[in-house]
DNA sequence: ATCCTCGGATCGTAAAAGAT
DNA sequence: TCTTTTACGATCCGAGGATT
């Protein structure tokens, strides 16, 4: 019956005008509009699954007034790459073992695994609990995250839902499950029984879809993933009042700027999705969809600042980033976000602590960023148990939005001296099966790297951790796991952006793991864990390598972290530089070009001079050359980046001799232990700050400085 | 009675696999 | 290189649920 009444139906519509990409029509046949012609279906159709009759506007649009387009690009037909080759190699591989000598035959297995047709068939919750040993093999090295999972293909863990699946045949299950390789790039999310999206709303797996699209609640699947909560909690009954709101077409510059520039480094929401204009002309953009666009935005604003030209604020004469912030807390007072909880209001409350953070607002930052880690843990992003429930797209996101916040937890944490909670217990995102495994490896390393900042580290840090365990071969440890940790991949294929984040990130996790030897104690040891005076000022020659040849975007689109990690490290050359006055050595005198060069780049931060800039300058007051390094800050407006990134990276030729011509007094050190700057990175903040910071450092007994005296001499007659 | 959603049948196309 | 097979995206029918 179907064929021949969708042919006739076909024949119905073939006097309209030609579907707007269709002109393989009239090859079809020679026999007058019989073909199977293929038709474009408006988006809106494609997503109602209903005919469409191709018209601008089409009938099924006009009837139900509303917007018709065909925006949505077609994709492309036919098998994709490996894919084919995969999925074959997976199930051959099953079906050896299942066949293989000792095993019973198939049949057995299968029946084991519920398989049988006779057997009643199981829903996707009894599929996924009742997993065999040997199913579990196949996954079990993604929950152990000391091994690199991300150098593990996805394809790898789908065998077990798919091995279980595949005998229904022309269920929908078995498209779901069949299908590792993800089109990330075209934004698809298709789960399956869901797969059939398309429209704008082929939102990223982190639920975006859901929720814009109600219905996908109805998803057991998807309910599951979204503990009590079968269905959304905005009905459609209710419909969210939207007179308030800005325009939806308001945010696409926005997004566009943060894919341009900030995706790298918050790799967590699809391109396609996000950068489709449809998107935007929906008019009916539910209530945390709204709250995240407009929280997105807002941290995109403030965090590029003065960079790059933005486009005019949508409300002249307010702030943009203000405006979208107000916007969000106002529409998110509308329901209860608490009730509502999903990677989408995740990521709502991680962009709101991005805008505060760049704000220096930091008890509202802290507060958000916790409540994006509450609500990750009541998703159980933080079990790794939880992600193999989930759609296997579905779970990358979540991956990378949990290493998002580990990353951001554990670099805000150590700024503010802060407790952290999340831990490094899941798995990686997947790097070579993902829409880019080049962005992928960069994301990866740099929560490597975060990995290496281990709880002792932060404890430490803080102060809670026994000084007795503070020895230096921890340190030395500390130090070469930060190296070690960021070495898996080249860093060289990286993009700019994410070369600097990980190089930067990783010379400031070394100048805090340096203070903190110094507080306590260290600095006298055996030079391990890099505990010599003048390591600063190799790190900053590293960093300096690092930024020096850096475009001024790639710098700026990490937002005040950045500022502050550089501030942190030239702070710290400071202080070293100034506990060695009227050293001459070449040492000093490169150290002293490195922190010209680094606050030549704090003068030209985001657009404008860093706040960190002046305390800086401050602080250094007193520093023999200081005066030379405030001409030279005094370029004219404009040319200081040229100047700071034209400058030419002295070559510290292998541990700089002579080194320290110190005849500096023990005092240096004392100096050097003393509480005043030592260990505390994020010094130039506000008074009230300040009572946060622990007292990190002690100074020297004399006892000590004794101990001191020969190795002050060794060091000084090199 | 009407509207709406969505499972899934069917088709066209493109890539992979196989034949020559 | 040509042919066949396979995978997969697109369309949209029609059952069944929701709404009026």
């Amino acid at each position: 019956m179907g064929l021949a009444e969708k042919e006739m139906a076909a024949e119905t519509h073939a006097q309209e005008p030609p579907a707007p990409t269709s002109n393989t029509a009239k090859a079809c046949n020679g026999f007058s509009g019989v073909a199977k012609q293929p038709r474009r279906a408006c988006d809106c159709c494609r997503k109602r699954k209903i005919r469409c009759d191709a018209q601008e506007p089409c009938g099924q649009c006009m009837k139900a007034s509303i917007r018709c387009a065909y925006l949505q690009p077609p994709k492309k037909k036919g098998p994709k790459g490996l894919r084919s080759a995969r999925v074959l190699h997976a199930l051959r591989k099953i079906d050896d073992t299942a066949s293989g000598p000792s095993a019973s035959p198939a049949h057995a297995q299968f029946g084991d695994w519920q398989w049988g047709p006779q057997e009643p068939r199981p829903g996707p919750s009894d599929v996924y609990d009742s997993q065999s040993q040997e199913i579990q093999s196949y996954n079990h090295v993604y929950q152990r995250p000391d091994i690199a999972p991300s150098t593990q293909p996805y394809f790898q863990s789908i065998p077990s839902v798919m091995s279980v699946r595949m005998p229904q045949q022309g269920q929908s299950a078995v498209k779901l499950e069949s299908r590792p390789d993800y089109s990330w790039s075209s934004g698809r999310t298709d789960t399956g029984s869901l797969g059939s999206e398309s429209i704008p709303q082929v939102l990223s797996p982190t639920s975006s879809e859901a929720m814009h699209d109600f219905s996908r609640y109805q998803d057991p699947g998807l309910a599951k993933c979204m503990p009590d909560r079968g269905r959304s909690p905005f009905s459609k009954d209710d419909r969210w009042s939207t007179s308030r709101r800005l325009p939806e077409d308001t945010f696409l510059p926005y997004v566009q700027l943060f894919f341009t520039h900030m995706f790298a480094i918050m790799p967590v929401i699809d391109r396609s999705t996000f950068l489709d204009t449809s998107f935007y002309t929906t008019g009916a953009l539910s209530p945390d969809m709204y709250c995240f666009l407009t929280a997105l935005c807002s941290a995109t604003t403030v965090q590029l600042d003065d960079s790059i030209p933005q486009p005019q604020s949508p409300q002249p004469g307010k702030k943009a980033d203000h405006l979208f912030a107000e916007e969000c807390l106002r529409e998110r007072r509308t329901f209860d976000h608490a009730e509502t909880m999903s990677p989408l209001s995740i990521m709502t409350s991680f962009f709101l602590f991005a805008y505060y953070g760049n704000h220096e607002k930091h008890f509202q930052a802290w507060h958000y960023l916790q409540e994006s880690i509450t609500c990750a843990e009541n998703l159980e992003m933080d079990d790794e148990a939880s992600y193999e429930k989930l759609d296997p797209v579905e779970s990358q996101w979540r991956r990378r939005l949990y290493w998002l916040l580990f990353i951001t937890e554990r670099a805000y944490a150590v700024q503010r001296r802060k407790h952290t909670r999340l831990h490094a217990s899941v798995a990686l995102p997947a790097v070579f099966e993902s829409e880019d495994p080049q962005l992928l490896a960069g994301f990866v390393n740099l929560a490597n790297l975060f990995s290496a900042v281990d709880e002792s580290f932060v404890s430490a840090w803080r102060g809670s951790r026994r000084s007795s365990l503070c020895d230096e071969a921890w340190l030395a440890r500390t130090q070469k796991q930060l190296d070690t940790s960021a070495h898996a991949a080249n860093l060289g294929e990286l993009t700019e952006t994410q070369h600097l984040d990980i190089g930067v990130t990783r010379e400031w996790l070394h100048v805090l793991a340096w203070q903190l030897g110094v507080s306590n104690g260290l600095i006298w040891g055996q030079g391990e864990g890099g505990m010599r005076l003048d390591y600063p000022v190799e790190l900053a020659r590293k960093v300096v390598e690092i930024v020096g040849p850096a475009k001024a975007i790639a710098l700026d689109s990490h937002g005040i972290g950045m500022e502050q990690k550089l501030s942190d490290i030239a702070g710290c050359l400071a202080d070293v530089l100034k506990c060695t006055a009227g050293d001459t050595s070449a040492t000093f005198q490169e150290g002293k070009q490195y922190l010209n060069i680094l606050l030549g780049k704090l003068s030209t931060m985001r657009g404008k001079e860093s706040r960190y800039l002046t305390p800086l300058l401050a602080k250094m007051e007193g520093l023999p050359g200081y005066e030379a390094i405030s001409e030279d800050l005094a370029l004219p407006t404009g040319m200081e980046d040229e100047y700071a990134t034209n400058l030419q990276v002295p070559a510290l030729t292998t541990p700089a001799s002579p080194r320290w011509s110190m005849n500096q007094s023990v005092s240096m050190l004392r100096t050097l232990s003393f509480t005043g700057t030592l260990g505390m990175p994020g010094i130039y903040v506000p008074e009230e700050d300040w009572t946060q910071r622990r007292p990190s450092a002690r100074v020297l007994e004399d006892h000590e400085l004794e101990l001191l005296q020969p190795w002050l001499n060794s060091v000084s007659t090199q």
